[in-house]
DNA sequence: TGAATTTGGTCTCATATTAGACTTTTTTAT
DNA sequence: ATAAAAAAGTCTAATATGAGACCAAATTCA
């Protein structure tokens, strides 16, 4: 029998016997990978919890719009357009009005923009690296499996309101 | 050949090649189920997200103290400070000073405290079951056992300053 | 002992985030 | 065409959060 949280009493201390045990354990490990990350790219690089996740997404979608970015990202659309007011200040980014509809900004990475995620992302793939450590090859291999059904169906459940 | 996230055009709009594929996807799954749950919550309870996250461990772990909860949830002192005060001003938990040690406190839910946990949890579970609805029961089981190893992992790693 | 350090918890001030109102442009319906 | 509705993005005021100073109780160790 595999072991799980029902028989470390010590990871039960901190996991327990909550009524949402997936949802709990994504959350704690979630928490201790992303928290410390952030908040040390926070005050290394001065950027702001938005900042950080846009450029993320710009590195991978350049020429997305700030409403895009909500919808899949799942941010508040406020938060977005103030971290996209102050990276263009920053010169981290560059909003180009789109021709073909000009309330919507398109939004590029600069040099300097993507100068400063490479500063960063080591970070990020480092303490990843560190979480997985404890998994085989082919554990990682399946989590990525059961993620990648996770996120593919999340448009399925995400906006009903009565959940 | 398993399909994952490179695979399909719609998905890899969203989860792109990030340089931190898989912290990336759980970021992704966890912020859909927890960001709408903890503000519907939020708005109807006039709970803070330290307040609603305080009951639900207390639901399972009576008796603990601020700190102790600090350890292993990753939040903040002062957060959990401020948020256990409000929560006995709402008379929510009930706070006991330990004999053995008259710096601790010990917190304890209420009936009022109960009963209000009774009231948001449905919300929170029935939310995960949506997101687990892709899932076949034994890709349930797999998840949750990749997730045990992680969380027991967490100590090995979450501290280490460097990363 | 008792001075120095550590620990649990609170407080303060500066910053970030929220909900929701508002402006402008585009789309839809008549 | 034109009025109504929707959508992208910005702004504002109230609230929440974060880093770190602070206090009091407990522990260490000389």
């Amino acid at each position: 029998m595999r072991p799980n949280s029902s028989d470390d009493p010590g990871l039960r201390a901190i996991l327990g016997g909550t009524e949402i045990p997936t949802a709990y354990k994504i959350g704690y490990v979630l928490n201790f990978y992303r928290e410390p990350s952030f908040r040390a790219i926070e005050m290394e690089f001065g950027l702001t919890r938005p900042e950080i996740v846009i450029l993320l997404a710009l590195h991978f979608r350049e020429g997305i719009t700030a409403s895009e970015f909500c919808e899949f990202s799942g941010h508040l659309k406020a938060g977005v357009s103030r971290a996209v007011i102050v990276l263009e200040k920053k010169a981290l980014i560059r909003r180009q009005t789109d021709p073909r509809d000009s309330r919507r900004q398109l939004l590029f990475l600069t040099e300097a923009g993507r100068a400063l995620y490479a500063r960063y992302i080591p970070v990020l793939q480092a303490r990843e690296a560190a979480m997985l450590a404890c998994l085989s090859a082919a554990e990682r291999r399946q989590l990525d499996g059961l993620l990648d059904k996770l996120a593919a169906h999340v448009p399925a459940w995400a906006g009903v309101s009565e959940l």
